[in-house]
RNA sequence: UGGGACGUCGUCUAACGGUAAGACUGCAGACUCUGGAUCUGCGUAUCGGGGUUCGAAUCCCUGCGUCCCAGCCA
């Protein structure tokens, strides 16, 4: 068997049951989620397990929509889900199922667990039925109701079916044991009647199974060999298990695996779904939240996504992945591929006071420095440029190499230049511009003389600069655990209130001036961007997908920690 | 307090009775027309206590800690 994909415990299962011939060598997956929100980096998880596992072994996987809850599920979710799992790079082939194709079986299988006397509807109220079932360390009592004739359930589940009853009036449970440990086998709810509208069975149906008597068959009917699922699952098994070997069909091995922990990040639907209402964020795509649409959004790339994947690994531990290394996974994706530029966030004009007025010169530029292919571009020079405002310093703190008044630094592709003014707001002391002069022996970036600076800064010509506005991201949270919150607080206390910034006066080269929404570009020594969909004709938007790592920054804050 | 599961560097993962390894993070250095990238080096871990064994992260016992379960959600 091969054996280039990540080892993990599912793996070595799986190659144990390929081994034992358990399910005759078939391998065959599912990725089921329900379409009741957005997807999200943990749910990457779980379909690069799951397709990634099967592609290794010659397997399939399937997608599957769990929806046998129709008030919550919808098909906005449904479309934007098949869209995040091929953008991840899946394919699912012709193989899209949704649990509620299963209604009509799922139907017939209970009845036949009527008849087999291990179910019976129970006219039990929900507050009743919590009663009933005990506690924790308590068993519960059996309903009054579990005893009725195979002749009276069967009738009073057509009933059910056909509408007669109001919702909540009656369910079909299971007759497991109301004294078991396991509270899942407390003769657990089948079918509960809810007359609504189902995004794809209409109102065809008034009675909707249980995710417990959907899932297990659900995998049985499409020969599922792993049924890969979460670690909160793991209670269910017994009862997965259980209504397979009652129905007698093909039975499917459940394996569960620790869901993905993120710092600074919640992984929540529910919680996201919070952020969307409360309009915390922008939308489910907003770049700052942990869902796939607003990862991709953001500038992330599926392979990035994929790595990450691969290298976090599964197991059943509880952890929590640092968000560093997320971060890692792109930019080692992003420096391979991205094309350099130079865009300047937060410009400081800058005159060359002995370079010819009306003189344009273009300098040659590498596109990266990775890629040789990638080739040169031509950037524009002239008598007035912006740099970036944290490029000069009037009083330099040590270790500061960049420009300040009669330091030398080299312009990349550019000349070496000299500060030798600086012009203030006369009122608030800021410093408006600063004047250099350059010496045209550097021309490109060399000293024909070998002397050499501390340091290279990018800049724009003021004339070709093309106007754009960039956001700047940071964590949507304050802390590691957004969830840990004082008395009578909830997670959104937690919000970091500078998550986003936008600076809607950035100068970028005029290379950038055409590039299509989805493009990601490396602007030179600031991070990765992404032209986002806001963008309008003439008015680009670029988000940041991440920064480079940033050494200055990092003694700069260190030296500030001292004083 | 019933049941289920899990405890290995700061974080995540490996080692399947035989030298505790890798990645990320951090720190130091080299190189550099991006304080990027790259390269080199450094550091820190088997939850505690007993046992079995020539030998234990691994097997057994015990204690401790963490997570999940009392939806007609999934």
């Amino acid at each position: 068997m091969s054996a280039d994909g990540p080892s993990n415990f599912i793996r070595d299962i799986i190659l144990d049951d390929l081994q034992s011939n358990k399910f005759g060598g078939r391998v065959q997956t599912r990725f089921p989620p329900e379409p009741n929100g957005y997807l999200h980096i943990g749910h990457a998880k779980s379909i690069c397990l799951n397709f990634g596992l099967a592609a290794e072994f010659g397997g399939k996987t399937n997608l599957r929509f769990d929806d046998t809850n129709p008030e919550k599920e919808e098909t906005e979710y449904v479309d934007s889900i098949m869209e995040t799992v091929k953008w991840l790079g899946f394919d699912w082939e012709d193989r899209l199922f949704y649990a509620s194709d299963y209604f009509g079986q799922l139907y017939e299988w209970a009845v036949q667990l009527i008849r087999k006397e291990k179910a019976y509807v129970c006219d039990l109220t929900a507050d009743q039925v919590r009663q009933y079932r005990g506690t924790l360390t308590e068993p519960g009592r059996e309903s009054p109701y579990r005893h009725r004739s195979v002749e009276e359930n069967t009738d009073l589940f057509a009933r059910m079916r056909t509408g007669e009853f109001p919702d909540g009036s009656r369910t079909l449970r299971a007759k497991i044991d109301m004294a078991s440990p396991n509270l899942n086998l407390r003769d657990p709810v089948m079918y509960r009647i809810v007359h609504a509208e189902h995004h794809r069975t209409g109102a065809q149906w008034c009675i909707y199974p249980m995710y417990d008597f959907a899932h297990g068959q659900s995998d049985s009917v499409e020969r599922i060999t792993h049924s890969i699922c979460t670690l909160e699952f793991e209670d269910h098994r017994p009862l997965y298990d259980w209504y397979l070997e009652q129905l007698g069909i093909y039975h499917p091995q459940q394996i569960e695996f620790d869901r993905l922990n993120l710092t600074y990040t919640l992984l929540s639907k529910r919680k996201l779904l919070t952020l969307v209402e409360q309009g915390r964020v922008s939308g489910w795509d907003d770049p700052r939240m942990p869902t796939l649409a607003g990862i991709k959004r953001r500038g992330y790339t599926p392979e990035a996504i994929r790595n990450f994947c691969n290298a976090i690994g599964v197991s059943k531990t509880n952890g929590t992945i640092e968000l560093a290394l997320l971060e890692h996974h792109v930019r080692e994706d992003l420096n391979k591929r991205a094309p350099r530029s130079m865009a300047v966030l937060r410009p400081l004009r800058v005159v060359i006071d002995n370079y010819p007025e009306r003189q344009v010169e273009e300098m040659e530029a590498v596109n990266n420095p990775e890629d040789a292919a990638a080739g040169t571009r031509q950037v524009p020079f002239s008598r007035v440029l912006y740099i970036e405002q944290d490029d000069f310093r009037e009083d330099p703190p040590k270790q500061y190499y960049r420009l300040s008044p009669g330091r030398e630094v080299r312009l990349r592709y550019a000349y070496f230049v000299t500060c030798t003014g600086v012009v203030k707001d006369e009122k608030t002391g800021e410093v408006r511009e600063i004047h250099c002069t350059y010496d045209p022996a550097t021309r490109g970036g060399n000293a024909p003389d070998g002397r050499k600076v501390k340091s290279t800064i990018h800049w724009v010509s003021a004339a070709h600069a093309v106007d754009a506005e960039v956001r700047l991201y940071d964590n949507l949270f304050l802390k590691e655990n957004p969830n840990e919150t004082a008395e009578g607080e909830d997670f959104t206390a937690n919000l970091n209130p500078q998550s986003l910034e936008v600076l809607p006066q950035a100068k970028l080269e005029p290379s950038l001036a055409g590039a299509p929404v989805g493009s990601r570009h490396q602007f030179e020594r600031m991070g990765y961007f992404c032209v986002d969909p806001d963008s309008a004709a003439g008015r680009l938007v670029f988000n940041r997908t991440a920064g480079l790592r940033d050494t200055w920054a990092r003694i700069e804050k260190r030296e500030k920690g001292k004083a």
